[in-house]
DNA sequence: GCTATATTTCACATTTATGTGAAATTAATC
DNA sequence: GATTAATTTCACATAAATGTGAAATATAGC
């Protein structure tokens, strides 16, 4: 039997996902407890939302690392690190309507410099590493990459939710459309 | 002195842009008026919401419009009507967030085979004459294609309103990265 | 100034989600 | 089986937004 705060987060992430404003009695409903014991979890709301990003960051952060620790061609990096971000933004959509992506202002200095060896450093590494090389359109700012790059994730699983197109071509058109609009 | 309807709306959108889950009560103060007065010309919030909506498809479909006669070139159409989008969208991005975008699925037949001479067939009859003359990839499909189109839009006014790209270079920016994710 | 229309004020009803207290029940552990 | 912990039940308090009625006031047009 899973643990009662992990199926609490569970739910609420299927439950917001469909619905953002649902109350707190679907989410209970839908972890099959009462909404008294959600609140003995979380004592209100923001709580368990911010729960539910906690778990998002540790799960992303695994899922990018593995992609990126799975080749040492920046270009084979960047397209696995993209494929890492549409399968867990597919489970954490609703965190992206609340908060939006991560701003590229959000990114500490440290983080850009590659001093603090967290995911996103890595990210902008792969992306420092094309564009030295003339591999990607030297025009283009980072911040703007940066945020194509989430734009891309975000509409690929829109597009996926909708249906209207063939699942098995999704993340060829996404690797195709996002490695083209920046020049690669 | 501006009709009060117009001008509900008009504050409807601006409060609604900054927080969706904005009062009532917030509209009207910025209207400045009452918010009894709000419900004299909306029984409720749906109403309000609609009449933003509305107001947003005349106001876009305009906007296209002038876009697409601008020129005969359907590259440059293309390009024109991305930058109507983006201007557009801009005002109008809090419904953005609640109905999404218009998929393609909603798009009618008619629309798509040109009958209807609605904006959305000038649009797919540019992409399908670029596809045919072999300019734009030919393995997208229009559907993603659509959807590209829209997430660049949101994409753009995001990071216009992060403020970190230099304004000068945002449109610019979103024209290349677009036409290239298409193969243009 | 009179009249018609638009707007405000005040008062209330309703709904919905939240959050909490305390006792009762159920499940788990030893 | 006794004890402890987890969960449920019921009851209530609160808060916030919404929607409406009716009288009072303001505004504009003639």
């Amino acid at each position: 039997m899973k643990d009662t705060k992990v199926q609490i987060v569970e739910s609420a992430i299927t439950v917001f996902n469909t619905d953002y404003s649902a109350s707190l009695d679907m989410v209970a409903e839908k972890a099959g407890i009462h909404r008294r014991t959600l609140h003995l979890y979380f004592g209100n709301r923001q709580a368990l939302i911010a729960c539910c990003k906690a778990e998002m960051m540790t799960t992303c952060q695994q899922a990018m690392t593995v992609a990126y620790q799975a080749s040492s061609d920046p270009a084979k990096q960047l397209e696995l690190m993209l494929y890492a971000g549409i399968d867990c933004g597919a489970k954490y959509a609703f965190l992206d309507k609340i908060y939006g992506h991560t701003a590229y202002g959000d990114v500490t200095q440290d983080e850009k410099n590659g001093t603090y060896d967290s995911i996103k450093a890595k990210w902008f590494k792969v992306i420092a590493s094309l564009q030295q090389n003339g591999l990607v359109n030297q025009q283009l700012s980072i911040a703007w990459i940066f945020a194509l790059f989430g734009s891309m994730i975000t509409n690929t699983i829109n597009v996926s939710n909708s249906g209207d197109v063939a699942q098995n071509d999704i993340k060829a058109f996404a690797w195709y459309s996002f490695s083209k609009s920046i020049g690669l």
